[in-house]
DNA sequence: CTGCATCCACCAGGATACTG
DNA sequence: CAGTATCCTGGTGGATGCAG
């Protein structure tokens, strides 16, 4: 990562951080917009498509099933459909998925205990540049 | 987040899910494509500018630039100027900035865990995808 | 209900050149 | 060395319409 698919003309960083670029792919995936929400979300049991939609509120119908295939591709969800009339799909997590909510929790944990001093920083920075 | 700054006209998920919002905030503040690889090499020590650059490795000027000040407005890093000449600025952890390192380790620790996982579903994901 | 296709706006982010 | 300023491109993501 990082040089997207570019040609790497020599290791750029000291050996130790080598795995960082991977890390950072990983970060990037759950880095988008919705991922980690959605993830966290099915923690609770699985979800049909307007469930999810509904739940997370503000995403687009688009961007829901982007995420989603995303999400599945990567193992981290599966895609029931069940062939009924109206179709009905409903998407869980894997056992992968749902390793990843430790630690995506213990980041939660962090913002939500950090969140004032970050907006009080954000305040105290923004005044100090007009 | 989520909607933006656009007006939210009703609380559009169930109460437990509300701070995911807030979470979010910070995760999309981490998720950007430099923001935790400088935090993590920031955590052995103070660097200055081209330093962090020549680790990175990849990212242009201009990104390093607003990253850090980001990380600076979030309270993340202080950006230290030393006077000589040439100038010589550096940029180090807040206490802060340093407790993000453990659960973004855990996390990384996680990536690494199951990164041949998600490689394999995703090879097999686009198997069935021609 | 669950999608895919299309069009489009926006902005993250790279390249380059210039300054203190 | 450590930035700032400007230009430009690609991708992200919203809105809408159509289909199974």
């Amino acid at each position: 990562m990082i040089h997207g698919n570019s040609t790497v003309t020599a290791a750029p960083a000291d050996p130790a951080h080598g795995d960082c670029r991977k890390v950072s792919r990983v970060l990037a995936r759950l880095g988008d917009k919705w991922s980690v929400l959605i993830v966290m979300l099915l923690g609770d049991g699985p979800r049909r498509f307007n469930e999810i939609r509904r739940m997370v509120g503000g995403i687009s119908q688009r961007m829901l099933t982007l995420t989603l295939r995303g999400l599945e591709r990567d193992g981290m969800v599966t895609r029931t459909v069940y062939p009924t009339i109206p179709p009905r799909v409903e998407y869980a997590l894997t056992a992968q998925g749902h390793s990843l909510r430790e630690p995506v929790q213990a980041l939660g944990q962090w913002a939500l205990d950090h969140m004032d001093d970050i907006d009080a920083a954000q305040a105290a920075f923004d005044a100090r540049q007009p």
